[in-house]
DNA sequence: AGGCTAAAGTTGTATATGTAACTTGATGGA
DNA sequence: TCCATCAAGTTACATATACAACTTTAGCCT
């Protein structure tokens, strides 16, 4: 342990200035992301943070306090530290993903593949995606059911110098939005929520009728300042709701 | 000052059991809630509190800081630690004072009062406001225009245990979101939001279609623990929508 | 073998102390 | 008057130490 590790407080990190527990907190997120310490991998003690690097304990154990109380790391009394399993977006927005909804209803996830193929951007989709026209994109069309119910249209396109394996994808196990998060962490996200009548392609595998009034989501997401996707969700109004709580 | 926060670590909060640091979070939070410490107030200083409480300083700056992190105060070197400005609603959904949001876009904002009557509670509207049946709740209903086109339908009911004279204020000047905010600090808020189509007199009063689907906010608001007002936010699809950029 | 106990290891909290960095106001000199 | 300097107050960080609470393991006794 402590021959891999004795770089962790390295000094060559580019954060000479940082606090001890601030360069800690960074070098053992380095690890995770990595993948050098896996979901579940055990973390060094406090203690043996305290050898090996020559901190006091009160500082280990605020590193440590602090990524748990990100998220990034599990503590248990007695136990030790822990990676914590994959955080998901953040649950203070209301918005998440649609299928860990589901299943934290107790219902069945099913997707219903609609369309998945290569498309040139016109002017429109080359500004959403911030591409030049006439560039590739990849556009695929998915219908969530919950309990075999339509509950979501996922209308999404896709920047293929970020996915470029998109379209080879099995969206019947993998979801667009966890594909694409698992390769390209999102850094920001621009959100506008409407009401909508659906379009008569739109009703048809929705299953629903043409008065049926809609809550649209038009969402683009960025990683490292490069456009990530650019998607509409669209949900009958009669079948759900968004909720968010603070 | 020693006078007033002399019970500052009170025992009988309820929460013998929590530590020191958590105690002093919460009698904080408690005193910003109430309004006693209002926005921008200093908040005493960490050798203050170890001084009024008998704590050590590091339990006092644990507490602060991590009140901090929290958003609830904001702490500068050197000056002192200070209320921090309510920012609650900006990162949950883009959801504002549509009044601010308006005047913010350079146009004029008119209210128009369509109802404001006293109104005795039925089982749903007692289970909302947390009151009993029979109880007597105010009633609200008003268009906001933007540039005297109708853009928000507010039809809410208030908890006349905390805003007694509701009834008798000019909301052509004071919107309800602000006059009840200013007596009563928000401490939560629940929030659905969904599509849905407008029934008659809403189409007529914001002079749409009864085709035109609108996005409705239904969203309650507690103050220490007592819900404040229960309100149905309606805007038309086609003059409206919500952003949230994270 | 089974069960109880003790010990070691780990995290959680609290205190005491010290240094550094920053802000503000007062002081004093040109 | 204006500006530099200093002192006091405040937050930020780090260390050393101690005890409490919890988990696991080892070992002992029956």
């Amino acid at each position: 342990m402590l021959n891999e590790d004795a770089g962790l407080l390295a000094k060559d990190a580019g954060e000479r200035g940082a606090p001890i527990y601030e360069r800690m907190k960074t070098q053992i997120r380095a690890k995770i992301e990595t993948g050098e310490w896996p979901v579940n991998h055990r973390i060094p003690s406090e203690n043996e943070l305290v050898d090996m690097l020559g901190v006091s304990r009160m500082t280990a154990n605020r590193a440590l306090r602090e990524l748990a109380n990100e998220g990034v790391i599990t503590r248990v009394q007695g136990k030790g530290s822990f990676v914590a399993p994959k955080k998901r977006s953040a649950p203070a927005l209301g918005v998440r993903n649609i299928a860990d909804e589901i299943l934290e209803r107790g219902s069945v996830h099913r997707i219903e593949l609609i369309l998945a193929q290569s498309e040139t951007c016109g002017h429109e989709l080359a500004a959403a995606l911030e591409l030049d026209v006439g560039a590739q994109s990849f556009h695929s069309v998915i219908v969530h059911n919950e309990d075999d119910v339509p509950i979501q249209l996922e209308d999404r396109f896709v920047n293929p110098a970020i996915a470029p394996d998109y379209l080879e994808q099995d969206f019947s196990h993998t979801t667009p939005n966890a594909f694409l998060t698992s390769i390209a962490p999102i850094a920001k996200t621009e959100q506008f929520i409407e009401a909508v009548l659906p379009q008569p392609w739109e009703c048809k595998v929705l299953a629903i009728a043409r008065s049926e009034p809609c809550i649209l989501i038009r969402r683009r997401t960025w990683s490292q300042d490069r456009v990530v996707t650019t998607v509409r969700l669209l949900y009958p109004g009669s079948r759900y709701r968004l909720q968010s709580n603070f």
